[in-house]
DNA sequence: CCTTAAACTAAACGAACGTTTAGTTATTTT
DNA sequence: AAAATAACTAAACGTTCGTTTAGTTTAAGG
């Protein structure tokens, strides 16, 4: 062995998260990820291999910081008030400066050709399937209803939490409380 | 005068905006829009002035076609269950050849940073006003409600929609007819 | 203490981007 | 028919991108 790393790769992992939870994939350049994460492009390659390698390794790293939110769902079992606190908790985990930053999730799928990367789709399904399990179980726990009903209703809440998280970036909260208010009404 | 044009603007734009509107603005470059238009890089700037120009003008062009479904919604008197249906026409409209296409407009408020260009900000909100002002107008001739209702409403259809033009490049017919269905229970 | 190897810096890489320019062709007008 | 002008082709522009490479510094192991 030879000298020692200067950074936690942890550290500089969640920083370049970050960036490109605000920025996008493609909008986040490399220079910015030098800035941002303190250190070098060399430093950056020889830890993560390339641009696409570190933005796996921030995916995971926005994994675990929405799963501490999923936790707190996964602990209650009031089914689907528990999952609208969810969409609220939601709201103000990805709350930006001035309009939210969405979900990193999210903001891939959209922004990404879909199957363009094979593992990076990877991460994108795994985490929108956690989701609806996680709304399927909830409301499990609260419906004791036809299991037709049930994926029904998780695909549905499925869908407005996507649709959330794509509006946050672009709507005021009045607009985006009114819609999570209407969208729990017949559930 | 000399030689006249051997395109027809309108004709090219139409061509460009598919591009767009199947692989983003930031994914559709020059080279691709010279093949798919079939004509020379210089000839698009002589007609568009820039990348951006040439952008703007395929939002109008889309903003055409989106008109022709939304004069259906504007010709009938049922309120909600028209809205509906325009929800229903909309998948139509957004087809791609497997997944979904999505909105445009929708894709470019994704896509985009949104203040980056004055020009396709202005083009953006006054296209998303244009629809909550149509939902809101098809709600008032069945509802007779208060307007508070009435403006509430029509927010939230029109960030199911925003949700739903999103959601139809990535999940499936059924998932969509799911979602349509159950954001009209709560209407 | 000296060798060695990994972490570092900084510069350069080729490719692709949007854009521009120089030079040619074609057609209208005088 | 000649002159004029706009549409055309094709090549090159300067930047920026992600990535690589050459050369230097640092510290651990024999």
């Amino acid at each position: 062995m030879a000298r020692q790393k200067k950074y936690s790769e942890e550290e500089v992992v969640e920083k370049a998260m970050n960036l490109f939870w605000k920025n996008g994939f493609e909008s986040t350049s490399m220079q910015m990820l030098e800035k941002e994460m303190g250190i070098n492009k060399f430093s950056i390659y020889s830890s993560f291999g390339s641009k696409n390698g570190l933005f796996i390794e921030c995916l995971n790293s926005y994994k675990i910081e929405l799963n501490r939110l999923m936790d707190k769902l996964r602990a209650t079992e009031n089914g689907a008030a528990d999952i609208k606190q969810y969409f609220y908790d939601f709201l103000e985990f990805s709350k930006g400066s001035d309009l939210g930053k969405g979900c990193l999730v999210t903001n891939t799928s959209n922004e990404i050709d879909i199957y363009t990367d094979e593992k990076i789709t990877e991460v994108l399904i795994n985490s929108t399937n956690d989701v609806k399990q996680l709304f399927a179980s909830s409301l499990r726990k609260e419906l004791e209803k036809d299991e037709l009903i049930i994926e029904q209703q998780a695909d549905y809440l499925l869908l407005a939490m996507f649709g959330l998280s794509s509006a946050s970036r672009l709507f005021t909260k009045t607009q985006l409380h009114n819609y999570i208010e209407n969208t729990f009404k017949n559930i």
